[in-house]
DNA sequence: TGTGTTCTCGTAAACGTTTACGGAAAAACG
DNA sequence: CGTTTTTCCGTAAACGTTTACGAGAACACA
């Protein structure tokens, strides 16, 4: 059934060293010969056993993605990562790589996965996402030695690995001086409760830019929940029971914002009229939501091809000959002016 | 740095074979040097090389899920597939499975890539997504003998492979029938142009449906565009410019409904007062549009979970003890109705 | 005690590659 | 022509497993 070096061999006349050397592009086999292997190899439709090559050459050719997901989020970012994907698995696959999903239950914060995929040699090196202020899994890839990058930043690992985040500060500064210039003085902040770094990123931005307008941080205005629409509309009341309330609303995340507007609805606050709403990071829903929501938008593809390129330029195996470089990054996001502010 | 089997029976004074034998739970085993071996294991922090089990095995323990584009969409059926990934993976991981993807440039149909999976033994099968109604991927896995799965059904193949399929056919008719008794007559169709097979199960029962409540069919009020927003937004002025013009739409995709009521919109039409608008396939973005939309939904998740069980169900290696079984299913999908119609 | 059976384990081959090494032939050079 | 270099290729080991085979020891039974 499935055709072996041994019989491209076979066939040839010539010996299995030869075949493989002419197969890799080596330099010590004669033009000629090498013409014919590869001519054989395309009638005999012959490719090489992955599984051959990667115990021979201790690589998978694969790289591990772990999405992981938080304690009551049922939506693993959802719309977030496919465009992501997307562009990562086009860069990975044009060096040859394949993409592993690893998904996990939710909670679990995946340890046990990663543990896994390492010590089983699954895969060539690892993506991380969803990196925390203070991230165990980066620790343990570190002292592993095992290759990594994380899509986003975190205060672990000294930085010796490569990484690719969006400019979150920024936005939530660029936010509020947007919102400051339409006359708010009164901005709110929704946050995710739990400790991920674009979190703590979007909140230092946000207090910057409203102590350089000189104004005064409230802390009734700041709220975090749990990172899905649940918690959006259950702690967005709470900055609303302040005694002097927000006249603006930042969402540090779609699906909250979605769930706050749904709190606002219900006390009959009508966001882009009676409040406006601004969302970090954009995605379809905030472009469909009526009102449709301001929003700052990543570029999610771009950053997929980008990791790939960075998280392949850290590995010696796959470095350009200039060696293995620790790359990071990071990005800008855009606004979106929509009909919420 | 990895320790190999090698390792563990030098550190126990006993013969890699009998370790390999302890590990695996073979019966020839003493239960006192078992217990030794998953102990030392333990401490030594040992597991398998997947590289070499998969070459002595000859399976790579790995399942390859094809995503496929299509030509003019940009978007991976988005919402739809993540999910699914997630049941998927959840049940591939029980049986110690990884789940790889690959997607590829929209247009390519990605053969090509199917061809690499399958030829460098990449996985020990795959699952094929946005079946068409003559498929060459299922021609080409059928006659290469490699297992798959399709999610969605196609005529290619007679049927011998797993498969799980939404029953679009019913979900079209019952679009039709709530409509008719909400009082319309004159009922659209807006589907996609490819020869997606859901096409064509829409399409049929639509059809069905019209003439069992004795309304003509009228071809004026079917169109076909790409399956994506401007798709949608591009078809949809067709079926308006009828000179009996329809009074209700229903998309058979939810990127396709959103370009449509766009058109809409900018004709002074609102969906949900003025036309009647459902939607096949509910995704999140129905739900958060204004209106929501009244929309037929899958159970994602369990999907994902029961098409990974089929799939191991027709794989003898994975198969229980009753021998391999193939399954095809048909799930159906729930009403949800909302402001759009 | 002799024979047959059961337990347990070691030996070694095999999976399909890649690659270090060495050698024969050809080419280059004096 | 003799020597050195280059070109090209075959040999064989190695990667880390699993598993067929056989053998020794222990046991059961007559």
């Amino acid at each position: 059934m499935a055709s072996s070096i041994h019989d491209l061999a076979r066939h040839l006349n010539i010996s299995i060293g030869t075949v493989s050397r002419a197969l890799n592009g080596r330099a010590d086999v004669n033009a000629d010969t090498r013409k014919r292997v590869l001519e054989a190899a395309r009638t005999l439709n012959y490719s090489p056993n992955q599984s051959g090559r990667s115990l021979r050459q201790g690589a998978t050719h694969s790289i591990a993605f772990m999405l992981q997901p938080h304690p009551g989020d049922q939506q693993y970012g959802e719309p977030f990562f496919i465009p992501f994907l997307i562009g990562l698995q086009a860069r990975l696959a044009e060096s040859g790589l394949d993409l592993i999903v690893v998904m996990g239950a939710p909670g679990d914060y995946q340890q046990e996965r990663l543990r896994r995929v390492v010590e089983t040699r699954r895969a060539d090196a690892v993506l991380l996402a969803w990196t925390r202020r203070e991230d165990e899994r980066i620790d343990y890839l570190t002292q592993a030695g095992f290759p990594f990058a994380t899509l986003g930043r975190s205060r672990s690992g000294a930085e010796s690995y490569p990484s690719l985040d969006l400019d979150f500060e920024k936005a939530g500064a660029d936010a509020v001086d947007r919102l400051v210039a339409r006359g708010h003085r009164r901005i709110a902040a929704v946050r995710p409760s739990l400790d991920l770094n674009f979190g703590y990123l979007f909140l230092a931005g946000y207090r910057k830019a409203l102590r350089r307008h000189g104004i005064e941080v409230d802390p009734e205005l700041i709220a975090s929940g749990f990172i899905n629409e649940a918690g959006g509309y259950e702690v967005t009341p709470q900055v609303m029971r302040s005694k002097d309330p927000p006249t603006a609303i930042i969402f540090n995340n779609d699906a909250m914002a979605l769930g706050g507007c749904k709190a606002l609805a219900e006390m009959g606050i009508r966001p882009g009229h009676d409040m406006a709403v601004t969302v970090i990071v954009d995605t379809p829903l905030c472009r469909y939501f009526s009102p449709a929501l301001t929003a700052f938008r990543p570029a999610l593809e771009p950053m997929g091809q980008r990791l790939a390129e960075m998280l392949l330029a850290s590995i010696p195996a796959f470095a350009g000959p200039e060696g293995p470089r620790i790359i990071r990054e990071v990005w800008p996001l855009e606004l979106v002016a929509r009909d919420s502010d």
